[in-house]
RNA sequence: GCCGCCUUAGCUCAGUCGGUAGAGCGUCUCACUCGUAAUGAGAAGGUCAACGGUUCGAUUCCGUUAGGCGGCUCCA
C-alpha cells in the first residue's frame, strides 16, 4: 500500500495510499494526461507506482506533453516508413520545436507522393490503436535485436563509451540510465509489429496522438556532420487537438505572409538581381526610405550618447588581416583576394611580386588602426568608434536567405576602447542604449543571453575572462529582463551578451552583440598612456546593435508586416482626391505637409477612388486624405486610417498636426 | 559546400503525353468624374533561365551551368 503525493493537472499536491502495483494511468483516468513526472522524472503512464513518490499528471497542452505526443508521431512515421520501404534504416527521431522529424537512410530520397502516402499510412496505424510498450534490455540483447540498424548500433556503442556526444544522447534515444526499446503491440491481435530503441516516454496508445501533419522531407547529414552520409528526413508537426494544428498552420501562413522577401517584392522595397549576383541586395527608392530613416534616427542617438564617427574602405591589403587573425581562421568567409600592383618582364621575370588585396569581412582591424594612428591618453577613453560598415562575406551558396543572410551587408558597428576600470560601466550604460534603441525601433519584448567560456577553445588568462564575465553579467542583471546562460558559446576571445527580441508574432531574433576582447588589442599592440605614465593596454568591446541594417531591416519588415509605423514608412500620408477636380486642393496640402517633413503623395491617376483607396491600403500606407467638395468648402480633409476607420471633416492644421505627432513620437497607427 | 525540388509576361501562376504558349493582377491608351478595399473597353508585353545533346522538329526528354526554394552544415 504505498503512500505517495499526487497532483493532478489543475490541483494541488495530496497525499494519498494506493494499492500495490497501481500504475499512473489508473490515478489520471483523464486522457488528456499522455504522461506522468515522478521525482522529476517522466515516465510512461504504464509506470507502477512505489513508496513515496511524487506524480504528477502532464497534460497533451503541456510543453512535455506535447514533446511526447511528437516523440510518438515520429515513432508512427518511422514504422510507416519501414511497412513502406523495408529496406529502410533508422536514424533519429526526437521532438523538435513545434514538431518532430525523423531520419532515415533509403535507397532513393522521398518524394511528395512518398509523403502523402506515409501520411495516410499513419493515419492507419494511429486509427488501429497500437500500445506502445517499454521493455529493458541489456546492450548485447540489443545489438542482437537490432542487428539491421546500423545506425541505432552506432548509438548503442556511443551510449557505452564516453558519452561526449550528450546533444546526441539528449535526443530521447538512448539517453538515461538503462536501455530500452519501445514495441509497438496490435490492440487486436497483441502481435509487437514494430521496435524501436527509445528511451522514451510515449503515449499509452497511438489513439492518443489527436493531430499531426507531415510537413516536408530534406536531407541531414547523420550525427550532423559533413563527413558522416546524408539521410533523408522527414518532418512533421503534431499537436493536443485538431484546433491546435490548424492553429499552428495559420501562424505559418502568416510568417509566409509576413515573408521579408515577398514583401520586399509586393512593397518595392528592395530586390536581388541575379546579374550581381547571389546574397547581394539593391534597395530601391521605397526601401531606401526606410533604410534612410533607420540610419539617420541611429545616427543621432549615437552621436548623442559619444560615438565618434568613422569611415573606413571596403578593401585592404592581405596584411592587415594577417595581424588580425582573419587569413588564418577564417580565410574560407572571405572573397577570395585579388591579385594587385605585380609585374612580369617580357621574359616572364617578375620584378614587383605585387599585393594580395581583400574585401574586407569586419570592419574591427580599420577602427584599430584608426585607434593606434596616434598615442592615445586615458583621457581619451573610453573611445567609442561607430561606423556604417559595409562588409562582405563568402557565404556559402546554401545559406544565403534574403537580406537576413546576406554575402554584402552593413553592420552598425562600433568598437570602444576603455580602461579596463571603465568595462563595467560600459557595459552597463551600452546595454542600456542598445536596449533603448531597439525600443524605439517598435520591439520590445527582449530576453538576453551570456555567452561564456569554451575553455577548450579560448585564449587569454583566467582573470580577464572573469572580470569581464562578471561585468557582463552584473550589466545583464541589472537590466531586469531574462538572462539564459550560454555556457561555452563564446568566442575563442572573448564572452558576450546577446540580445534577443520577440516579433509580434513571438518568434525570436537575435539581434545586437555585446562582445569583449582580448585578442585584437594584444594583436594590434594597442596602447593608451596612463595617468601614471606608463603604456596599458586598453579592453575592446565589439558592439553590433542590428547586427547588420538588411537583417534588421528584414527582422522589422516581418515585424510589422510591412505596416512601418509612420516615421518610418516610405510613403507616410496618401492624398486620395474624390474626383479630378479635388487634385489641385489635395495638391496644396501636400505642399503644406512637406513643408512639414512628412512625406506625401498625391493619387492623380484615373483610377476610381475607391481603387485608389484598395491601393493605398495594399501599400500599407499610414494615411489616406481624402478631400471632395464638403471637405474644399470647410478647407478640411477626411482621414481614413489602415484599419479602414475614419475620420472626417478634420481642419487641415489639425490633420498636419496629427500626422506630425506621430512622426515625432514614433508612433504605430 | 551537401541533398531534394523549382525557374513560362513586371508579379502570381495555368499549359504543352515533343509540332515555338495562356489567365489574373500590373503597365499603356480611350471613355467614365465617382465619398472610404477592385468602372468599362482596347492594346502592348514571352528566344518558356542560359548553354550543349537526342530528334525531321525541344519550352516539353537528357546533360551542364546560373539563380531561387526547403533542409543539413556553417554564421567570425
Amino acid at each position: 500500500m504505498p503512500r505517495i503525493t499526487v497532483r493532478p493537472l489543475d490541483g494541488d499536491l495530496e497525499d494519498r495510499t494506493v494499492d500495490g502495483g497501481t500504475t499512473a494511468a489508473e490515478l489520471f483516468p483523464d486522457r488528456s494526461v499522455v504522461v506522468v513526472r515522478v521525482g522529476g522524472e517522466l515516465r510512461d503512464l504504464s509506470y507502477v507506482i512505489a513508496e513515496g513518490d511524487v506524480i504528477e499528471g502532464v497534460g497533451a497542452d503541456s510543453d512535455d506533453g506535447r514533446a511526447v505526443i511528437r516523440h510518438s508521431t515520429a515513432h508512427v512515421l518511422a514504422q510507416a516508413v519501414q511497412q513502406m520501404f523495408p529496406e529502410a534504416k533508422l536514424g533519429i527521431g526526437p521532438p523538435i520545436r513545434d514538431g518532430f522529424y525523423y531520419d532515415f537512410d533509403v535507397a532513393r530520397p522521398f518524394t511528395p507522393d512518398d509523403i502523402a502516402g506515409l501520411e495516410k499510412r499513419m493515419q492507419d496505424i494511429i486509427k488501429s490503436g497500437q500500445r506502445f510498450s517499454r521493455r529493458v534490455i541489456t546492450e548485447d540483447d540489443a545489438r542482437v535485436e537490432l542487428a539491421l540498424e546500423p545506425y541505432k548500433l552506432e548509438l548503442i556503442g556511443l551510449k557505452g563509451g564516453s558519452t561526449s556526444d550528450e546533444e546526441l544522447l539528449d535526443v530521447m534515444e538512448v539517453g538515461g540510465a538503462e536501455l530500452t526499446i519501445y514495441d509497438n503491440i496490435d490492440n487486436k491481435s497483441g502481435d509487437t509489429v514494430w521496435r524501436d530503441l527509445c528511451r522514451g516516454p510515449h503515449v499509452p496508445s497511438t489513439r492518443m496522438i489527436p493531430a499531426f501533419k507531415l510537413m516536408r522531407s530534406a536531407a541531414a547529414y547523420w550525427r550532423g556532420s559533413e563527413k558522416n552520409p546524408m539521410l533523408q528526413r522527414i518532418y512533421g508537426t503534431a499537436w493536443e487537438s485538431r484546433d491546435a494544428l490548424k492553429a499552428h498552420l495559420a501562424f505559418l501562413e502568416e510568417a509566409e505572409k509576413r515573408d521579408h522577401r515577398r514583401l520586399g517584392t509586393e512593397l518595392d522595397l528592395f530586390s536581388f538581381p541575379d546579374e550581381i549576383g547571389s546574397g547581394l541586395a539593391v534597395f530601391h527608392p521605397k526601401g531606401g526610405v526606410v533604410r534612410r530613416a533607420m540610419e539617420d534616427y541611429s545616427r543621432i542617438r549615437h552621436e548623442n550618447s559619444g560615438y565618434r564617427f568613422v569611415y573606413t574602405p571596403h578593401l585592404t591589403k592581405g596584411q592587415l588581416f594577417e595581424t588580425s587573425g582573419h587569413l588564418q581562421w577564417y580565410a574560407e568567409g572571405m572573397y577570395p583576394p585579388m591579385h594587385l600592383d605585380a609585374e612580369i618582364g617580357p621574359d616572364g621575370e617578375v620584378r614587383r611580386t605585387g599585393q594580395q588585396y581583400y574585401l574586407k569581412p569586419m570592419n574591427c582591424p580599420m577602427h584599430n588602426l584608426i585607434f593606434s594612428a596616434r598615442g592615445r591618453s586615458y583621457r581619451e577613453l573610453p573611445l567609442r568608434l561607430f561606423e556604417f560598415g559595409t562588409v562582405y562575406r563568402y557565404e556559402k551558396s546554401g545559406v544565403v536567405h534574403g537580406l537576413t543572410r546576406a554575402r554584402g551587408f552593413t553592420q552598425d558597428d562600433a568598437h570602444i576602447y576603455c580602461t579596463p576600470d571603465q568595462m563595467q560601466d560600459e557595459l552597463k550604460s551600452l546595454l542600456e542604449f542598445v536596449l533603448g534603441l531597439l525600443r524605439d525601433y517598435g520591439l520590445d519584448d527582449f530576453y538576453l543571453e551570456l555567452s561564456t567560456r569554451d575553455p577548450a577553445k579560448s585564449i587569454g588568462d583566467d582573470a580577464d575572462w572573469a572580470t569581464a564575465t562578471a561585468a557582463l553579467q552584473e550589466a545583464a542583471e541589472s537590466s531586469g529582463l531574462e538572462l539564459v546562460p550560454d555556457p561555452g558559446g563564446a568566442a575563442f576571445y572573448g564572452p558576450k551578451i546577446s540580445v534577443q527580441a520577440r516579433d509580434a508574432i513571438g518568434r525570436t531574433w537575435q539581434m545586437s552583440t555585446i562582445q569583449v576582447d582580448f585578442n585584437l588589442p594584444n594583436r594590434f599592440e594597442l596602447e593608451y598612456t596612463a595617468a601614471d605614465g606608463s603604456r596599458q593596454r586598453p579592453v575592446m568591446i565589439h558592439r553590433a546593435l542590428f547586427g547588420s541594417i538588411e537583417r534588421f531591416f528584414a527582422v522589422l519588415l516581418e515585424h510589422y508586416a510591412g505596416a512601418f509605423p509612420v516615421w518610418l514608412a516610405p510613403v507616410q500620408v496618401i492624398g486620395i482626391p474624390i474626383t479630378d477636380g479635388h487634385s489641385d486642393y489635395l495638391l496644396d496640402v501636400a505642399k503644406r505637409l512637406e513643408a512639414a517633413g512628412v512625406r506625401v503623395e498625391v493619387d492623380t491617376s484615373d483610377d476610381r477612388m475607391q481603387k485608389k483607396i484598395r491601393n493605398a491600403q495594399k501599400q500599407k500606407i499610414p494615411y489616406m486624405l481624402i478631400a471632395g467638395d464638403e471637405d474644399v468648402a470647410a478647407e478640411a480633409v477626411s482621414f481614413r486610417y489602415r484599419d479602414g476607420t475614419q475620420k472626417n471633416g478634420v481642419s487641415i492644421d489639425d490633420a498636419i498636426a496629427e500626422i506630425a505627432a506621430a512622426i515625432a513620437s514614433r508612433a504605430q497607427v
